[in-house]
DNA sequence: CTTTTAACTGAATAAATATTCATTTAAATT
DNA sequence: AATTTAAATGAATATTTATTCAGTTAAAAG
């Protein structure tokens, strides 16, 4: 028997991103998906029920592939701030490395095709960043505000980050990175 | 003959708007949309030539009506800080308020229905605010950070506030605004 | 080398969706 | 009140897109 091209799921993946990219979750069909991977659409058929599962396995790709970079090189014993300064650096480069999987990712989030489960999937990836932070605070090194504002101040200064450096093809220098981790430090820090 | 009721745009505007949060861009149908508006699939016909029409009439009035109101109260005489505020307060308001217009706009970005001029237009929108900050620069009260930095900076926190607020189903009070507005000035201050 | 089996193909079909149109309704004008 | 005209309707049609399937290819097993 012929056994499965494994790389082919990957293309698929890549594919797909790709064109979500380009013309977001609204734009793509079948068709378009299995071209842009070098495929016939039946081919598609073999490897995925229907788009809904094509969908939804990717969706589950790229939440635990992202997660599973946010916390590389990430100690919980060292200083808070070295911690934080790891997490936020692995996230805006995984988003900026994976622009296409981090515009597929914010697609989803309102699209017909995710459910809620899978939503709060997502979010629990963010869990450990969540314990980092309350650690801060009983450190009385970073404000003593809600975790959910200081979660969200720090994600979506990253986020746009991740859009401004792509929209208009600015290369991310450490200069430049530092001086974003320095506005995103000083507006938490106790 | 019978006159067009001007408030039906408005209507098919709000069910478009209400069904886009629901179920994005790639979810949306113009029978929903005629169902969610109260009219007949052929009355759609008679307001917008076909979807990609009513898509971007949508969007053309979503950055006109949100530009008008991230300025309103704001007076380039008066400090800076004072003026920055202003600002921030209307932009993470109108946001929640308008929470169905922010994802709409967020899911026209990458779709295949807006054009490379319209998204230029929506990022001219911010002109104003992008003065602002060159001033504050020029005055040393905020870091002198390439412009284009501390304006994702501001917009990132608030984008993510608006989400958060909503997706928790968090009510902002005044409290929580202030201690959110003291996050994103303590960043950007010099 | 032959057989077997499953991947692979892409045109054909099914299903979903956009768009039209013959008909009806209702506001305004005469 | 009758007439006119455009809006409004929603079923019918056109178009697009998802999905299937009969035929083909290629890897592995014997």
């Amino acid at each position: 028997m012929k056994p499965r091209d494994e790389n082919k799921i990957n293309e698929i993946y890549k594919a797909t991103l790709n064109l979500v990219k380009a013309t977001g979750l609204a734009g793509i069909t079948m068709q378009m998906v299995a071209k842009e991977a070098g495929i016939a659409t039946g081919t598609l058929y073999i490897y995925f029920k229907n788009k809904e599962a094509l969908i939804n396995a990717l969706f589950d790709v790229c939440i635990r592939s992202s997660a599973s970079t946010f916390f590389s090189n990430y100690d919980p014993e060292q200083p808070f701030k070295i911690g934080f300064h790891t997490i936020w650096l692995n996230i805006v480069q995984r988003r900026v490395a994976h622009f296409n999987e981090s515009i597929f990712i914010e697609q989803c989030f309102h699209s017909p095709f995710i459910d809620e489960e899978s939503k709060t999937r997502l979010r629990k990836m963010f869990e450990p960043l969540l314990h980092l932070i309350e650690r801060g605070k009983k450190e009385h090194l970073i404000k003593d505000i809600d975790t959910i504002w200081l979660l969200g101040f720090m994600v979506g200064t990253i986020n746009e980050i991740a859009k401004r450096a792509m929209y208009y093809h600015l290369k991310l220098t450490g200069e430049i990175l530092e001086a974003n981790f320095q506005l995103c430090w000083d507006g938490i820090k106790a």
